[in-house]
DNA sequence: CGCAATTTTGACGTAGTTCAACACGTGTGG
DNA sequence: CCACACGTGTTGAACTACGTCAAAATTGCG
């Protein structure tokens, strides 16, 4: 986990953080649905009928001069279009956004390795948001279609579904408290960092630092700040000690003062 | 249920929308899973082994003198005690409530009729989440264990539940993507009063009244505003002629600009 | 190196909080 | 019956945090 190296520059720092690996199977939030299944008295793994793992999003052809072109399979997939799967991020991290009328897209969520994408789709069948690759991510596909035809033949596999479900149930509720009724600066940051720190705890191997890999632009937009605001609670919160700062790369150097900073009450 | 009494505002116009009326089982998100299913070619209703129908919550001894010494049975359930079960909100309104240590509570959701309400405890089986019932309530209610063993041997009773979390997935994700990123207090409550008439369509029959039932302060809370801005972008709204206030039911007058307002990115 | 995108800093105005006072309805007790 | 406390909601005035606009600094990449 700690390399030798002592450059302040991000991709030893993701090595470091474990970022750009992909995520281990048992850390996973999809896992419930990939494994074998014990049915009959024997061990089925269905899961090569529905998953395709490991699919690059956005992967840059390494050695051509196309670099710079605006790399187009950055999405995937889009707002109010039929769900055909749902997605596990394995490395990197997704943006999910709306667009308004006006044109304006707001960053409605973020998602980061292990998590995953497009499982509230389920009920309308309609993708709700836009999901974006940030840099070069990969996902795991589970197909719908093919799953669900599985599962009717195989209750357990229906079981680990609801399993699935369930824990998301509780992800959301539990991200939904992190931030709602939050308007102060300090508290949403403060907030942010604890919530994404700790949803990446099991991919990165720390509690106490992180790699946001999204640009402040993005955060500020998904908080509801303007990026000089955001900019200046970094500043802050790092000239108090609260943090360190390394680029996209954050230090929570007091975490229960950071938390109670985001339980704060005007 | 209803009363003979005449006082002006709320009693009457809470007859006129329905509230205090328990909401139509089709119309309810815990209806997946109340209702029989077709196994091995008969239909079989399991719901009377572990559903519990209307339950009052906060009844209120209606001739006696007792009144109004405190009421005891508000409490649904509290915060960070085991699972038992989950439920749907019958009549009435629940607010889900989270304590800081320095004993700030803090409204974290409120649920209508037709609602779920704990379901999201099933993951780590302990609530997350206080719910407090406000005024005279009731609900249904599912026992977990029970339905578990109904589940085991019934697979079709399995893919309801699903049916059931999927739905939920996507109004908590509907939920998280009305408030997050919203700082201006016109946003928050435009959103906020969108959010609940449409909720509450189904029950109310109407897309442009409701009867919120909690206090200003509630509210607030749940926000994060202090109750006397909340108070003043009411009052602003009215003058502005995009509501109509009577009591704690809000007349949306102008539901486009109200959706515009919601959506507004400072 | 040099351009472009991103991030940070500074000065100023506005929106929301804070604190205090007041209005209203309801229940309590003299 | 009235006086009073209490919860809830509204209003006013001063203060503060965040947004706004402009510009500088930093980073990333060819």
């Amino acid at each position: 986990m700690t390399t030798g190296k002592k450059l302040a520059n991000n991709v030893v720092y993701q090595q470091a953080l474990g970022q750009h690996h992909t995520i281990a199977c048992e850390n996973c939030s999809m896992n419930a649905i990939c494994q074998p299944v014990e049915a009959d008295g024997q061990t089925l793994d269905l899961s090569k009928n529905y998953l395709n793992k490991k699919i690059p999003v956005n992967a840059q052809a390494p050695d051509t001069s196309q670099r710079h072109t605006q790399v187009k399979n950055r999405i995937l997939f889009e707002e109010n279009t039929p769900l055909t799967s749902i997605y596990a991020v394995c490395s990197g991290v997704f943006k999910l956004c709306v667009t308004s009328k006006d044109g304006y897209e707001k960053v409605v969520g973020l998602r980061y390795p292990g998590e995953l994408i497009g499982e509230d789709a389920l009920f309308l069948e309609n993708y709700n948001y836009s999901a974006i690759a940030i840099g070069q991510s990969s996902v795991c596909e589970v197909s719908i279609e093919q799953f669900s035809s599985c599962g009717k033949l195989v209750p357990e596999l229906q079981q680990n579904l609801i399993a699935l479900l369930s824990k998301q149930s509780y992800v959301r509720q539990s991200n939904f408290q992190s931030f709602i009724g939050k308007k102060s600066a300090d508290s949403l940051l403060a907030a942010f960092l604890i919530n994404i720190t700790k949803r990446n705890e099991a991919y990165t191997g720390s509690s106490s630092k992180l790699n946001l890999l999204v640009s402040r632009n993005d955060v500020a937009n998904f908080l509801g700040l303007r990026r000089e605001t955001l900019s200046r609670v970094f500043a802050k919160f790092q000239k108090e000690g609260l943090i360190k700062i390394e680029g996209k790369i954050i230090h929570l150097l007091q975490k229960e003062l950071l938390c109670d900073l985001a339980n704060f009450h005007s």
